[in-house]
DNA sequence: CGAGCTTTGTGAACGTGTGCACGAATGCAT
DNA sequence: ATGCATTCGTGCACACGTTCACAAAGCTCG
């Protein structure tokens, strides 16, 4: 059973595709498949077949040559490689529309990333229960993240409370952030945010629209793979 | 007023960060400041100052040396650049906790995607009434996209009804779609895909959280910029 | 056991993105 | 007018990411 700790760094543009093949891979299992080839797991995930096969060789060699990769252990070493070994809670601040809807999405616990707690600076939201778990007062946030040992942190206040609640949520000493608002958020170098922003994939989405309509001499050329969020 | 078309094809790093401009800009017209240098607007964005020359320079030479790039200017040019000169109504697939969010989080039509329908499969969400939108029922998901010229589709269904969503968006004349739900969809190259998938960010802050604290020998280093959805 | 087929793992070439460093242009003060 | 301080625009070098192409390794079958 070798749980040796990660040899080299990883490539972000790795890591951000590891979490796809992972869920693939794991459907592959519940279908009872034992074991795939690099060429067939880069025809689910929508990506190239070389690409699948050095990203998975930063994780070490755990294929087969002229057979494949076996599925199971696969899906064991990514996990391990990502840090899936446990749950990591995580806690969302801001119970409004989308607070709401990331605690009622159950798939969030499933997935290994159970909610440890909501808050909201609003003491009218402050009692009621979304997705099993009551929401409570901002003020309790370092409370929370202590009894929990939580390390990532959810952002989905107002474009305008974002900054303050990350500076909360460091200051509670969360050390990763999941920000939902439209801003940059300024924080310590030492944090790690990663952004989701609607406007900002709808934009990118109108740009091309507009390219492939007023395109002026040409617009398509690659098209192909689906872009995705990573670095 | 220039109306000339896109000169030369826009970097798809770059074009990820002029929403980010965009809205830097926007937000410091409100605050009347009508000229910005290329520090200060890295500063505001959290990138590298070149970055952003660089990044402009691509929409023309629209700044004056010793002084910097006049606000309202850049914020038209911009918006042409990336097609916002006008409205692009989106339909959105699914009324779920999450179709229901999107819907009632304003903020889009002020952005300018104005929701031109909400669809859903269960004929029991029919009717109701999301963010002053009526749910309609998915055979209609067509003639909306006839009726109202929408291009852009959003993807808020379950799992394995999103690449039914898919073709039907496809089949109804959409060209872009942008994709919540944690698949990989199988569409015709010309449609553009963009992916918003709640999971893969999880699993990448695990990744950097994992790294941190059982590290082997390094960890930190960088950190610095805040990641985000791009290529 | 050896031939032939399959599939991995990776070196090398190529393409894209980043950041420095500096010339060129502009504004301002004297 | 001239000089000085500022800031843009960009050439260049480097880092990162992608893809090709092929040797090495394993399986199967006769």
């Amino acid at each position: 059973m070798p749980t040796e700790r990660p040899r080299r760094r990883i490539p972000e543009a790795t890591v951000a595709r590891l979490p796809v093949y992972l869920r693939i891979l794991v459907e592959q299992a519940e279908e009872e498949v034992e074991c795939v080839s690099s060429d067939r797991l880069a025809e689910l995930a929508g990506v190239n077949a070389a690409k699948v096969r050095k990203d998975l060789s930063y994780l070490g060699s755990y294929g087969t040559r002229g057979v494949g990769y076996e599925v199971a252990y696969l899906v064991y070493q990514i996990r391990r490689e990502l840090g899936l070994t446990h749950d990591w809670p995580v806690v969302i601040v801001g119970a409004g529309n989308l607070g709401q809807a990331l605690a009622g999405y159950g798939g969030f616990g499933e997935r290994g990333f159970p909610v440890a707690g909501i808050v909201d600076v609003d003491p009218a939201k402050v009692g009621s229960v979304l997705g099993g778990v009551r929401v409570r007062h901002i003020d309790e946030l370092s409370q929370i993240v202590q009894a929990k040992r939580v390390n990532i942190g959810v952002i989905a206040t107002p474009t305008v409370s974002a900054q303050d609640a990350a500076e909360r949520l460091v200051a509670a000493g969360v050390t990763s952030i999941l920000n939902f608002a439209p801003v940059v958020l300024s924080v310590p170098r030492s944090i790690e945010v990663r952004k989701v922003d609607l406007a900002v994939e709808l934009q990118i989405l109108s740009y091309h629209e507009q390219r492939r309509s007023g395109g002026s001499i040409r617009a398509v050329g690659n098209a192909a793979t689906q872009r995705s969020a990573s670095a």
